[in-house]
DNA sequence: CAAAATTACTTTGCGCGCAAAATAATGACA
DNA sequence: TGTCATTATTTTGCGCGCAAAGTAATTTTG
């Protein structure tokens, strides 16, 4: 129909990154479900076993996730039990996000699962590599982009 | 606090590439809302626009969209007149999906979006064919990996 | 020090993304 | 030919992802 190369959906990145993104989430879901967790929740629960007892404002920018979106994945921890909440000492804005007792364990039972899903995806660690430092570089054009927007 | 390096959120290929995905998509957003499109919209408008009336099940494997994701976004389309559809002559539980006028005529608004984008994305052309490259090795591993184990 | 601006976080609303179940039409096969 | 399995599509339900608006505490400023 369209015959302008530029719009061709076969040429577009944003495609192939949309696409693989969310096949990669399809495949941590069976070995999430062991851990009771959706692939975001993992994610916050990856951030909170490098550092727990740290404020919602830490945690975005780790996770780099929106606040909005942390604030009802956190309550769903929660609910779970894997996560508890206090008022921070001094800014009483801040809320601070502890790992329960149950919360630490999970680690133990997540430990193989960046094994397990690497031998499903019989990638090269270079490949992986590769992919992981432009993936990295590309999240940081558009960051620095955004940033450079605000100033102006 | 937990020191298995696999468990580090920094050492997950799978967080570089949700992060740079979802940013992406935010740089899409504003020349999309010109359009009137969100980013989901203007995949099946790329594919659309590559060829029409087509049935669901062939945009649903060159979308890469889950027919549950495809049939709402259609609805949308269509309301906005971009987009109709028609029962299939033959097997009449088929339905095509055909443009508009309307949805033909956008894609000579659409034409300038993909140069308007790697604009403001600095990525070299040779970096970012490689990351389209290994999204599509990614991909293609992962849904290969789907089809062997649904055979066995 | 009080008003104004900023910051930390939550809430709301809408559009996916997808598993699972439902619906309806077609094909297979005994 | 009638049952049974398969296929194409829609519906339902839940969890994000995020813009925008709301709330409450803190900081800045005149």
């Amino acid at each position: 129909m369209t015959d302008i190369p530029a719009l061709k959906l076969k040429n577009q990145i944003c495609h192939s990154l949309y696409s693989a993104t969310n096949a990669l989430i399809r495949a941590y879901r069976p070995l999430l479900d062991e851990l009771d967790l959706t692939y975001p929740q993992y994610l916050v629960m990856l951030a909170l076993w490098d550092q727990d007892k740290v404020i919602i404002k830490d945690l975005v920018q780790r996770t780099r996730f929106d606040a909005g979106t942390l604030t009802p994945i956190l309550k769903r921890l929660e609910t779970k039990g894997l996560v508890s909440t206090a008022k921070a000492t001094g800014d009483s804005r801040q809320k601070l996000v502890l790992l329960t007792a149950t919360g630490k364990q999970l680690a133990e039972q997540a430990k193989q699962t960046p094994d397990n899903i690497s031998c499903q995806i019989k990638m090269t660690p270079q490949d992986a590599q590769q992919l992981k430092a432009l993936a990295e570089q590309l999240y940081s054009l558009i960051q620095h982009n955004l940033v450079s927007e605000r100033i102006e």
